[in-house]
DNA sequence: ATAGACTAACCGTCCGGACGGTCAGTTTGG
DNA sequence: CCAAACTGACCGTCCGGACGGTTAGTCTAT
């Protein structure tokens, strides 16, 4: 046969492994599974990576690539950090939607990129795209548009809410990403408004409760 | 010796177990490290438990019954679903720093207990939990309290910003769990708070440019 | 009181199987 | 003709689990 090959051999690797990583997750995908799917020799699979742990690296790469390449396309036409944000939150839900399989595969395997020597460059990568989320809330900030937060940690607060969607978010379920996005964008952007704090008393009043709740049902006593 | 056991062996292997899990996830752990951390044999701990598996699941049904337990304690002596809602947003942070080891494991491995058919008490234990923040959630949505969003969905927001935080938080470290939790709290329960929401032809376009952004950086294009 | 019966905890060994990775050799396309 | 692509056999390792045997403690019948 030996006809065209639309994509690289190497390509058509990363694609099926990404399939089955985010069905199965890393461990629970042999290089021989990714062998069989496509019809080829594991020795070929290990012979365009030198190794398992090499395809999830290029999986990684590719898939913070994407989002940055993605976010440095549509950023630039706009001014408001608040229309900023709005997109940003909408970008991580679409991919969701739209990059499934490689979101799915980097949101479960992401502590595996966060500690191996290996992943350097995905740490990169991330630390990147995660800047340009505190960059825009910074500005907000700044400018007033935003109230007083921590610009790090409310972007820890929108990249949880949205990283977690892997674990529930179905593709063609009720709700499209779009609308999830707009949901979620509604209370951010609400909660990021200027305006009235709750008391810090009260705060402290409720912690103390729920502390004294969770020393009664320590682990470890059954 | 034989001096007093303090705790049963079976907990003390659901104990190392669990921490195991969280620090390194449920396939790179094995039934002969667990035994090894304890001193004593593998046939051991398989005599206690019959399988890997039931290990997991033994910490799965502890973890979210330690949590219903909590909430069970702290929200009959509150009646205002803000306060409840703080209170609720407080445990699942106060979790992840003092009931870290169980939080990471069962985070880390959720998809395990959302499929395996021998889950099925865990799922229904999470059903239950989950059903404690949309009861919330409705209650402060038909008293006006909070404005008319989705309970469910919100619900799904709030436990993202949350879980995911076993990916990022460090126990000990700048931040307590009790300060992200008031930050937390403060933008949902300001993103909450009825008024006006932007205008969905805004949203849209901003889902548009976004969306051009993604058909321009396809996976699989390299 | 105590011999014998019974039980639960525990140990050490073994096994089939799957894993990631290596390599010598063959095929193929330019 | 040669380099790159590819193959299939093979290695060493480790895993979850099964199993038979040992020990220590408790119960019971006399």
């Amino acid at each position: 046969m030996a006809s065209a090959p639309r994509k690289s051999k190497r390509n058509e690797i990363v694609l099926c492994f990404t399939e089955l990583v985010a069905e199965r997750g890393y461990d629970e995908v042999s290089v021989r599974d990714v062998a069989e799917a496509l019809a080829i020799s594991k020795g070929t699979v290990l012979h365009h990576f030198g190794s398992k742990e090499a395809i999830l690296e290029q999986i990684n790469n590719d898939y913070m690539r994407r989002r940055l390449a993605e976010a440095r396309d549509y950023l630039p036409a706009l001014d408001d950090p608040v229309d900023e944000l709005q997109a940003f939150i909408c970008q991580l839900m679409l991919s969701q939607q739209d990059d499934r399989a490689a979101t799915v595969a980097f949101s479960r395997e992401i502590v595996r990129s966060a500690s191996e020597p290996l992943m350097a460059e995905v740490r990169q990568l991330r630390d990147e795209f995660s800047a340009v989320l505190v960059g825009i809330l910074e500005r907000g900030v700044k400018s007033g548009a935003f109230a007083d937060v921590d610009p790090r940690l409310t972007s820890l607060q929108i990249f949880g809410m949205t990283n977690w969607a892997w674990t529930w978010f179905k593709p063609g379920g009720r709700r499209s990403a779009e609308e999830i996005a707009n949901q979620f964008s509604r209370t951010v952007i609400g909660g990021l408004a200027p305006g009235a704090t709750r008391e810090g008393a009260e705060a402290e009043r409720l912690a103390t409760m729920v502390g004294a709740a969770m020393r009664a049902h320590r682990p470890g006593d059954i």
